[in-house]
DNA sequence: AATCGATATGTATTTAATTGCATATGGTGA
DNA sequence: TCACCATATGCAATTAAATACATATCGATT
């Protein structure tokens, strides 16, 4: 970490993590959806989300399901059948929130930046 | 939230959290561990922190015993016997830790609102 | 109408995390 | 030296979370 060889926190980091919430306190969507979603955009499909993701089928699924249920309107749109077997696509709704949450992060790592080194500063030695 | 009643984001909120990691990408210590170093300066007791927190001996003294073991280094300073079965004080190490943790939040929190702001409102109507 | 592949979803299983239980240790003051 | 109470720690038990398994549905294309 911060600091020279040696140091007390040396080989310590600090992290973070951003996420939403509803009033009952319950995680709505952090970064693996976040990044399930962005995927679905990408490929047009949730099972391709969920193989680039590594995880399974059924728990991407699960994922957005549970996602859109506590936000309340839905992120994504999806198709079955079809000579493909279906796809799914973001709405308007998906496509705005990957954005916001994209530039949130960058801002995000910008802070942090001084606040960190200001941290180990003060903590080692 | 941010944002004018019945907005879409209405009642979801931007949490976030901050912790120390090893190399190896084990959590070392979060807020909740923190707040029982926190108690146990307050009070010179592992029992009395993990009273006013709510959990158990057992578990807040395992709490401190992993992230010593991974820190490399005590935070605490035990002892037991005596009339009152024995204390449990900081190193000053712990002090800093606190201290410069504490300080951390601060600033986070400082950083955090305008970052916040400006998410809800380009995600918000 | 038969095929194909992704979406849809309940249920079971496994794994991990938490909590609780029981019991030992140690030293000061009465 | 006995009682008291916080520290010390293994182990069992309970819960919760993640994963896997199985099976159904749907519709454009052939």
């Amino acid at each position: 970490m911060a600091g020279p060889k040696g140091s007390k926190y040396y080989d310590i980091f600090l992290k973070f993590k951003v996420w939403l919430e509803n009033t009952e306190g319950e995680s709505i969507l952090g970064n693996g959806k976040f990044e399930l979603i962005d995927y679905i955009d990408q490929s047009g499909s949730l099972k391709a989300a969920a193989d680039r993701l590594g995880i399974s089928y059924r728990k991407a699924w699960g994922m957005i399901k549970e996602t859109e249920e506590k936000l309340g309107f839905p992120l994504t749109e999806k198709h079955r059948g079809g000579q493909h077997g279906g796809n799914t696509l973001l709405t308007g709704e998906g496509k705005e929130l990957i954005e916001a949450y994209k530039e949130l992060l960058v801002e995000f790592d910008e802070a942090i930046y001084q606040i960190t080194k200001k941290f180990f500063n003060k903590v080692n030695k």
